[in-house]
RNA sequence: GGUCUCUUAGCUCAGCUGGAUAGAGCAACGGUUUUCUAAACCGUAGGUCGAAGGUUCGAGUCCUUCAGGGACUACCA
C-alpha cells in the first residue's frame, strides 16, 4: 500500500530532520481534498512545536527531505500547514497492471479469519414480510457477504419465531371467520393470507373491549376479559400442551406462510444455511436456568420466578422464567444462543435486529457473560434503525405498511416502464427482459434501503417513488452496463500498454486512486458493518467514470499505449462495481 | 422518572480515528448528443451543520447544558 510507504517515509524524515522517534503506523496522512493539488496531505500543525519552525517552513523541509529521499514522489505543495504530496502516474499504472485480470482483486485470502455466524431476517409466522423486514434481510445478507470478503469463514442463520400469541390470534381468526380458507382457494399467498387473520383478529378483538367499555368494564379489564383475546391465550395452552387438532392447524398455516416468504426470500435473493424454530428451541433456554440457579447468578422469588439482578452492570432485575416455570423470551434467546454455539463452535456471533432491542441484547450479553459462557464476548447485536413512514412507524395490526411483495412488484414495473421508454432494449427475449427488470428494479430498492448508515433510521415516503436517477442503484448498473458496451465492440484487445508513452489526465488518476482504495473500503465496510460505505464508495467510482466516459475516447484513441490504459481502466472499473454489488446482493446487467 | 439515540440545503442522505472554502442525489432553473448507451455530463441557485457554552493552533466531528424527535424501561415475542 502507498499509504504505508508514505508514513514509513514521512516518520524517516521527522526522525532525521528533528530527530524524533514515530512509529509509521502513528503518522496520520488523509486524501487531499479535491480542490488542492496531490493526492495525500500530511498535516504538520501537531509538529510545530518540536520543528521550531513556522508551519509552512515545516512542511517545507519535509517536502524537500521526502523528494530526495521518495522515488515514487513527483512533487509537493504547500499551503499553510498542509503538505500535498503527489505520487507519479507511473505507480498508477504498474498498479493498473498489477491488478490485471485478478477476480479476486479487493478480497481478503477466504477463511483466513475467525469464523463469524450472522442470524438476520428472524421473522413472525403470523403475517407477511413488509419494508422493515426488506431492510432487515438486505442488510444482514450484505454484512455477511463483506465480511467473506474481509477473509472470514461466515454462516448464517434464521431464527424463526414461529409460536406464541400471535400465531394463536391468527389461528383463532382463522377458526371462528374463515370457513375453511385457503391459499388455494383464495388465490392469496400463503403468508397474506394469515397475515389477513391476524388484521382480522386485531380488529374483531378491539370492537369486543369497545363493547365491554360501554358495558361498564374498565379498558384494561375489558382488554384482559374479551372473549377473543382468552380464546387465543386458550389456544396457546393447548397448543404447549401438545392438543392434535391445535398443532395440526399451527403446521398447516404455518406451512402457508412458509411457502411464502421462501417465495419474498428468492426474490431478495437471501439465504441461509441454517433455519432455528423456537418451538424447538424455546424450552432450551430453562436448562440454562437451572445452570444459573446452580451458579448462584439467577435468584429466585417468592412466587417462583427466576430472576437476575443486573442493577450493578446499570440494568435492572430481569426475569428469566416466569412464576409458572414457563420461559420468556430471554430464556429461549439464552437457548438458542448456546445452540448455535454447538452447530457452529462460533465464538462472534452477530445478530441482526432492530434497535428496539438494544436493551434485550445488553442483558442477553451480560447474561452469559455472568454464566461464564466462551461465546459471550462475541454476541455482538447489529442494531439497525427502523423504517419509518411520513406518519410515523409501520404497524402491521393497523395495516399502515409497506408490504415486501407490493413493493416488490412495483419496483419490477418500474424498471419496465422506465426501460419500455428509453427503448434501448427492443429485440431482447421476453425472459430476457423479465430478467432485466428485476435486476433493475431491485437494484434500485436494495441500493436505496443500503446506503443509509445502519444505525439511523430512515425515512420512506410510499408517495414519491425509488429514483433511478442519480445516486441510485440503476446508475451504478447503468455505468456497468456502458463499460460492457464499449469492451464488447473492443474485442479481444487485452488492454496491454507501456508506461513511457502515456500521460494521466486529472480524471484518469482520480479514477486509478479509486480503484485503488477498493481493497481499503472493503476493509473499512468489514469493520464498521456498513454496507453503505461500499455503497458511497462504488457510487463515486461511477461517478468519477462517467466523468472519464464522458472526457476521453477510448475506442479512438490513436495513442496506442494511452487506448490500451483505458481499455484496462474501464475493465478494472467494470470488475469493482460487479464484485462491489456483489457484496451487497445486487446484480449488474450487461446491457441496459 | 431513568437509560440509549437522533437533529447537516426545500426533501432524502454522505462527511473516515478532530484539519483547508461542509459534499452528493432529488426537486427548481439553464446548457451539452451527425462522434464509444443522455438511466449520462456541465453550470446556476440553495447552509450561521437544532441552540448555547467549553476543550484545541483548529470542532459538523470531542465534553457539558438546553430544546425538539424516536426507542427501550412487560411474568408479550
Amino acid at each position: 500500500m502507498i499509504q504505508d510507504l508514505i508514513k514509513a517515509q514521512l516518520a524517516y524524515a521527522i526522525q532525521q530532520l528533528f530527530g524524533i522517534e514515530i512509529k509509521p503506523e502513528a503518522v496520520v496522512i488523509e486524501k487531499t481534498a479535491a480542490n488542492f493539488e496531490g493526492d495525500f496531505t500530511y498535516v504538520v500543525f501537531p509538529l510545530l512545536k518540536i520543528s521550531k519552525k513556522n508551519p509552512e517552513q515545516t512542511a517545507q523541509v519535509i517536502g524537500d527531505f521526502l523528494l530526495q529521499h521518495f522515488p515514487e514522489l513527483e512533487t509537493f505543495q504547500v499551503v499553510k500547514g498542509f503538505l500535498n504530496l503527489s505520487i507519479k502516474s507511473d505507480y498508477w499504472l504498474r498498479f493498473l497492471q498489477s491488478v490485471g485480470s485478478n477476480q479476486n482483486y479487493g478480497m481478503a485470502e477466504p477463511n483466513s479469519k475467525e469464523p463469524v455466524l450472522v442470524e438476520y431476517s428472524s421473522p413472525n409466522t403470523n403475517k407477511p414480510l413488509h419494508l422493515g423486514h426488506i431492510r432487515n434481510n438486505l442488510l444482514g445478507f450484505a454484512v455477511a457477504e463483506i465480511l467473506k470478503a474481509n477473509g472470514h469463514k461466515v454462516f448464517t442463520c434464521n431464527l424463526v419465531n414461529d409460536r406464541g400469541i400471535h400465531i394463536c390470534k391468527s389461528m383463532y381468526a382463522w377458526m371462528q371467520f374463515g370457513n375453511g380458507e385457503t391459499p388455494e382457494s383464495s388465490g392469496l399467498k400463503g403468508d397474506h393470507l394469515v397475515g389477513k387473520y391476524y388484521v382480522i383478529f386485531d380488529k374483531n378483538y378491539k370492537q369486543e373491549i369497545k363493547d365491554l367499555i360501554e358495558k361498564g368494564l374498565l379498558e384494561e379489564d375489558a382488554a384482559k376479559h374479551a372473549p377473543s383475546i382468552l380464546a387465543a391465550q386458550d389456544l396457546l395452552v393447548k397448543w404447549e400442551a401438545g392438543d392434535e387438532q391445535t398443532l395440526a392447524v399451527w403446521k398447516m398455516m404455518n406451512g402457508w406462510v412458509y411457502k411464502g416468504f421462501e417465495h419474498t426470500y428468492q426474490k431478495l435473493g437471501v439465504q441461509f444455511d441454517q433455519f432455528y424454530y423456537e418451538s424447538n428451541t424455546y424450552l432450551l433456554g430453562k436448562e440454562i436456568v437451572q445452570e444459573g440457579l446452580s451458579k448462584g447468578v439467577f435468584f429466585t422469588k417468592e412466587n417462583g420466578s427466576v430472576w437476575i439482578d443486573l442493577n450493578e452492570e446499570g440494568l435492572d432485575q430481569k426475569l428469566v422464567l416466569r412464576a409458572d416455570g414457563t420461559s420468556v423470551y430471554i430464556t429461549q434467546d439464552l437457548g438458542t444462543a448456546e445452540l448455535k454455539f454447538q452447530d457452529f463452535n462460533c465464538n462472534r456471533s452477530i445478530y441482526v435486529v432492530g434497535n428496539e432491542q438494544e436493551y434485550h441484547f445488553k442483558v442477553l450479553q451480560q447474561i452469559a457473560l455472568k454464566l461464564g459462557k466462551t461465546y459471550a464476548a462475541g454476541i455482538y447485536h447489529l442494531s439497525y434503525g427502523m423504517v419509518e413512514l411520513p406518519h410515523g412507524k409501520m404497524k402491521s395490526r393497523e395495516g399502515t405498511v409497506v408490504d415486501a411483495d407490493d413493493l416488490i412488484a412495483e419496483m419490477e414495473h418500474t424498471a419496465k416502464e422506465t426501460t419500455q421508454a428509453l427503448g434501448k432494449m427492443e429485440g431482447e427475449s421476453e425472459e430476457a427482459l423479465i430478467q432485466l427488470y428485476h435486476t433493475i428494479g431491485m437494484g434500485a430498492l436494495k441500493y436505496y434501503l443500503l446506503k443509509v448508515d445502519p444505525r439511523k433510521k430512515m425515512l420512506f415516503n410510499p408517495e414519491e417513488s425509488i429514483d433511478f436517477q442519480g445516486n441510485t442503484g440503476p446508475f451504478i448498473q447503468y455505468t456497468h452496463a456502458r463499460i460492457k458496451s464499449i469492451l464488447r465492440m473492443v474485442g479481444t484487445h487485452d488492454g496491454n500498454f507501456q508506461l513511457s508513452n502515456i500521460v494521466l489526465s486529472k480524471v484518469e488518476k482520480e479514477l486509478m486512486v479509486k480503484l485503488y482504495q477498493y481493497p481499503l473500503v472493503i476493509a473499512e465496510a468489514g469493520k464498521d458493518m456498513s454496507p453503505g460505505v461500499l455503497c458511497n464508495y462504488i457510487y463515486e467510482l461511477a461517478k468519477i467514470f462517467s466523468l472519464f466516459y464522458h472526457d476521453h475516447t477510448i475506442m479512438k484513441e490513436e495513442n496506442a499505449d494511452q487506448k490500451g490504459f483505458r481499455i484496462a481502466a474501464c475493465k478494472l472499473t467494470a470488475h469493482v462495481i460487479k464484485s462491489g454489488f456483489a457484496l451487497l446482493g445486487i446484480q449488474v446487467p450487461e446491457k441496459m
